[in-house]
RNA sequence: GCGGGCGUAGCUCAAUUGGUAGAGCAUCAGCCUUCCAAGCUGAAUGUUGACGGUUCGAACCCGUUCGCCCGCUCCA
């Protein structure tokens, strides 16, 4: 593993040291769980976003039927009506307040660990104690079972009758606190207070701060998408099959964040929020996971690191039908991460905002004009990293090869690389940068170029090499006398002559999509 | 959040254990250089992560805090 780790320093060491990737406000610390991009990460994690909105959106392939499909975008506000959150299940379901054991570590919900009394019939006196996991007090009874009998045993065996009491009602009390035995150790007198752990991060709107005001700094763009639906609908003529796509920040308050970029707390996503018939929901499906796979693949996310899995029903939010995720191999870890998940939510989403939005329950549902049939859409959901893809592509574009001058360097897919191509005057004299100085001006009003005369060209090359520029027109002593310049190819350093006016034609053509 | 380790120039590391922080690489300038980090000359660079304490004196000892790494935990 010490080999595997290596290679991640190397990388995060390359990041740094050629501009990728910073530590957020380093000067003062940094803040864990947030980075910064440098001048060469801004323009891949642009490039890739660009691809995403271009290859999706503007221009997605062919759906099932060989047909185009329908798609258009949006851009919503990070903080939105918290009423959304509501809805959505992230203020209810995750933000509720846990308890630690100090003992073993376990962590639990507050309102799914029971305390079990055992109390003596007649009169109903309890003689012995116990707590368990469970999400209701009748299911904790039976989960005390096996913990019952035995204690039952210790003090005599006997009839007794169970009752369980939920934690929430006795941690109010420091007292009884003091003495409760742990749900997964049993050791007593080990659990801390109940802690608030919810993983949204919260500001006020207005300049009143108080309870009234909270608002949310947005953990998924989906909710935007949804809460706009309608108006979508409304102000574009598109109809039932189509999706929309939103590229944006979202903000999650993790525990732990680690990893180097993978788990930020500001992150960006790239998400589709997929409409269509119930039937058709399946069909779908299965085309946005094929499409969302070649993707990756096409632009060289591809082999062994690229690991789509498909999760077991049990894995599955409650409302989803299937779901897969297409999942990364970084050095850091023995365990594939997710890049992306691509999920049939069913129309549990439409269905909530129906629900909680005030006058809108019918707003969701749209009619088929043939059928007349009036439904409320199934939604299918790509959802994927712009972060975490940025990572997989300097991961997957660093390469070693001692034999070369530059023995790392950055082998990203064409159309990712940051900088596409560079121009060197072999030498800084004979008339040489005068004839470089136009060809990079040209290729400048298109692509990303650099124009270098310093230093010796093998370390111009190098400097190249470690940018993942992947091509470079060096113009030499044969340039003055046939008019041609070489192209040096960044991955095997090979090179070709080509005549100096045909250098953005050349690029034009490898960079094609 | 818990336990363990760590923090010196952009990077890799020194500093005779409490006595005014230095080297290589990289960077920049000049010379030289006709295809893969060559050479020569010169230059710049640090509140030793931050704050506080002990001391005549702290990179070094103590406390707090921030960050990084490893293992748990968490990951809608």
């Amino acid at each position: 593993m010490a080999g595997k780790n290596d290679k991640m320093e190397r990388i995060v060491a390359l990041c740094k040291r050629r501009g990728f990737i910073f530590q957020s406000s380093e000067i003062y610390g940094g803040l864990a769980g947030f980075w910064d991009y440098g001048p060469l990460g801004t323009e891949l994690k642009r490039n890739i976003k660009d691809a995403w909105w271009k290859d999706m959106v503007l221009s997605p392939p062919p759906g099932p039927d060989g047909k185009d499909i329908q798609m258009v975008g949006v851009d919503c506000s990070i903080i939105m009506n918290p009423r959304v959150w509501e809805a959505s299940g992230h203020v209810g379901g995750f933000s509720d307040p846990m308890i630690d054991c100090k003992e073993c570590k376990g962590r639990f919900r507050l309102d799914q660990v029971f305390h079990v009394l055992l109390k003596r019939e007649p009169n109903g006196e309890p003689f012995a104690a116990c707590s368990v996991e469970s999400d209701s007090p009748d299911g904790a009874v039976e989960a005390a079972e096996a913990k019952a009998k035995k204690l039952s045993k210790k003090h005599g065996g006997g009839d007794y009758v169970a009752e369980a009491i939920s934690f929430e009602s006795v941690m109010t009390s420091e007292e009884l606190r003091a003495n409760l035995p742990c749900p997964a150790c049993d050791k007593q007198g080990c659990l801390t207070e109940p802690r608030e752990f919810n993983l949204m991060f919260q500001t006020y709107v207005g300049a009143l701060q108080d309870h009234t005001s909270v608002a949310y700094l947005r953990p998924e763009t989906a909710q935007g998408i949804f809460a706009n639906f309608k108006n979508v609908m409304d102000s574009t003529r598109v109809k039932v099959p189509f999706g929309i796509g939103q590229i944006g920040k979202a903000f999650r308050n993790e525990i732990n964040p680690r990893n180097y970029t993978f788990r930020s707390r500001e992150f960006e996503q790239m998400e589709i929020e997929f409409f269509c018939h119930p039937d058709e929901g399946r069909k779908w499906w299965e085309y946005w996971r094929d499409v969302r796979l070649n993707w990756y693949e096409h632009l060289g996310i591809a082999g062994d690191n690229l690991r789509p899995r498909e999760q077991e029903e049990e894995e599955r939010a409650h409302y989803s039908q299937a779901c897969i995720d297409i999942e990364y191999l970084f050095p850091f870890s023995d365990e594939p991460q997710e890049l992306e998940g691509v999920a049939h939510r069913g129309c549990y989403d439409l269905s909530k905002h129906g629900q909680y939005a005030k006058g809108k329950e019918n707003a969701f549902a749209v009619i088929d004009e043939q059928t007349k049939e009036r439904f409320v859409p199934h939604v299918i959901e790509p959802s994927a990293g712009a972060d975490r893809f940025t990572l997989a592509a300097i991961t997957e574009a660093y390469t070693v090869d001692e034999n070369r001058a530059s023995p790392e360097f950055m082998k990203f897919h064409p159309r990712l690389a940051p900088i596409k191509a560079a121009v060197f005057p072999l030498v800084a004299k004979d008339g040489m940068p005068e004839i470089a100085e136009p060809i990079y001006r040209q290729i400048r009003e298109e692509y990303t170029c650099q124009f270098d005369t310093k230093a010796a060209i093998g370390k111009r090359y190098a400097r190249m090499d470690e940018a993942g520029t992947p091509f470079c027109f060096t113009i030499d002593g044969q340039t003055k006398e046939d008019g041609t310049v070489t192209v040096r190819n960044r991955d095997d350093a090979s090179q070709e002559r080509i005549p100096k006016e045909g250098c953005l034609k050349y690029l034009k053509e490898k960079l094609a999509r």
